[in-house]
DNA sequence: TTTTATTTTCAATAATTACTGAAAGTTCAG
DNA sequence: CTGAACTTTCAGTAATTATTGAAAATAAAA
């Protein structure tokens, strides 16, 4: 396969894989743009590249700075603004496993911790049965949540060669 | 809090939490409503306790039944189809990262494998980045498919225990 | 300061995704 | 068989989510 073909399929493989894991497809877009950029590219690059609008491509670029996945780059003798993207996947990867943590595990770990402690007639099965299941979930929740802080300070090699000992 | 308004809570965080991650939020609140149900629900329990209509609700559980984390059932002595979640939240969790395996990373892994090997000047930049990058990608997708691997085979104990241990 | 370049915002609109409800299909008791 | 009970399908519609583009805001240059 030539580049420009290959260069296309990563970006339709990321936009999709993103948008399958809740992402939108489009920032996802941007994300793989810059993941395979070797220099910054400007907000007009990204226009160009993706034939997305100025309001599309800088809400985007926005957005994947909050998630830590890119950076604002001045590149002197120039006014407009570059980005680049955090190109070391194992750090990528954490930044979205936290990211992830952050916006969407940790509250639902906090509603499950109430959910546990709903009052009721304990002899009633719905109620047994809800609290039974409130309890297996906080506490699953919470496993991963540990599991997601480990990863966080692990360094890659270190992660994976640990747990492949496991298998 | 009492048991209605919990229960009513942990539908709605259950399929909030489903919606983030690309799941339909109605299959999320359906199966959010199997996991706490004392016994086997028919499809009308479902349309009254979720005001969905028959079609939808007929829908969302079909989708449940291909992740295989419901089940029929037959209730004798009665027509109606029942339906049940598996409750085990360890055994949930290896076919919820049993199917997104399938699904979604399987088909990226062999996508990324074949970007890798993209023809090109190896001496042009953009050619040079983009093989880096997929090699990359390419390695760690395939580490993290050994894991999901590694924990659908395992107990719950024995693999967070494991894993707790490097921390 | 004024002008010009650039970024941001957001109302209007488009595109996508989800839902309804009734008709068609299936199953089973009589 | 026949008909009632129940399930599935899917065209039409509703709801949600994403995008555009132009105006407003900001920042740098003249």
């Amino acid at each position: 396969m030539k580049y420009k073909e290959a260069k296309q399929q990563f970006i339709q493989t990321w936009g999709k894989l993103g948008s399958e894991w809740g992402i939108n497809r489009t920032m996802a877009q941007v994300h793989a743009l810059l993941l395979i950029a070797p220099k910054p590219l400007s907000t007009d690059d990204i226009m160009e590249e993706l034939q997305i609008s100025r309001g599309n491509a800088n809400m985007n670029l926005r957005e994947l700075i909050n998630w830590t996945l890119v950076s604002k780059e001045l590149v002197p003798g120039n006014r407009m603004e570059y980005f680049v993207a955090e190109k070391n996947i194992w750090e990528v990867a954490r930044r979205i496993a936290s990211e992830r943590k952050k916006r969407e595990i940790e509250p639902a770990k906090q509603a499950l911790l109430k959910l546990k402690e709903t009052e009721g007639d304990k002899k009633n099965e719905e109620v047994k049965e809800f609290i039974k299941m409130m309890t297996q979930l906080s506490n699953f929740v919470n496993k991963m949540d540990k599991t997601v802080e480990t990863m966080m300070k692990a360094e890659e090699n270190w992660f994976f060669g640990t747990l492949f000992k496991m298998m």
